[in-house]
DNA sequence: CTCATGTCAGAGGCACTGAGATTT
DNA sequence: CAAATCTCAGTGACTCTGACATGA
């Protein structure tokens, strides 16, 4: 079972056991993506959901705070903080829908817009680390890897991630 | 810049620069899978943690736990609470190591070995329905790109991840 | 009545920090 | 002295639940 020679301490590798684990590899490289992207945002004061809400808003113009949660997949109850930010910082506006006073319209300020640019700039910087060591046609396959693995288990039962 | 029909509400279409992220693939896909993982362990009463450290002291021997922290990705602080758990299933023997009285050793029961054996059988099936829409030579394909990601970045700053 | 919306308060799981006691 | 080990208490980020009031 354990025909090893060191009885108590060694190394730190890896049991292959939990090398062939898909779900360890795609997490741990989950995490580290995680990291780079989350204190690379960090470091220009932005966070990957404040990110997210800005490109949604830019994509598909003024939505419900409900709307915006579907689209980029951050919580209704984590989307209130998130907007209470933006509106303070001036980057969305939100304003009562006259038509359904259940709702809000969030809309994008033009310092809401010229943010995103800034962003998407820097978001092109950390994705570029984050795949740095493939090279364009591995990027585009693991990609379409990831996304039928998405795809599939998506059937039912919606995913989060607005990252 | 938005020039879309949609004045507030519509579907829930993911926006293009979100798609476009990688570290947000990567991310959902992991979520996923460790859903998973965990809940398929979790029917048969077992943690992500419990798999790593039965089968790395079945790999290794045993060890002490800080020796077993740095081969599974388990924080010391939180080994404690798993080895607590597992001896007290009779899974691991906890004992002082008298050539170093800081250590445990720790060591694999039979009733360890056999508990093993079961969660090898599962983690098989919780991994093929990890994959499951990718083939033999996607499934590789995808490993051995994820495995160059964290390798990359492993370089300085050791990764989490027991799963 | 039912359903959606916005809001809040909080639970639960996880990685991690900090500190203390012991021993090398 | 410094450094490692084990342990515990607690923090912080994140996802998600449950509830409530308002209104369609």
């Amino acid at each position: 079972m354990n025909e090893e020679t060191e009885p108590d301490d060694g190394g730190a590798e890896t049991p292959e056991r939990l090398r062939r684990l898909a779900s360890r590899a795609l997490g741990r490289a989950a995490a580290q993506a995680d990291r780079i992207i989350t204190e690379g945002l960090a470091e220009a004061d932005a966070h990957r959901w404040h990110y997210a809400v800005l490109a949604t808003l830019a994509e598909f113009g003024p939505a419900s705070q409900a709307t915006l949660s579907r689209r980029t997949g951050v919580h209704r109850s984590d989307m209130v903080g998130v907007l209470n930010t933006l509106a303070a910082r001036g980057l969305v506006e939100r304003a009562p829908n006259p038509a359904d006073r259940r709702r809000n319209v969030i809309t994008l300020t033009p310092e809401g817009s010229a943010r995103l640019a800034d962003l998407d700039a820097l978001q092109t910087t950390l994705q570029d680390r984050v795949l740095a060591p493939l090279s364009p046609a591995d990027r585009a396959l693991l990609h379409t890897l990831l996304d039928r693995l998405t795809a599939h288990h998506g059937q039912a039962g919606q995913p989060p991630w607005p990252a």
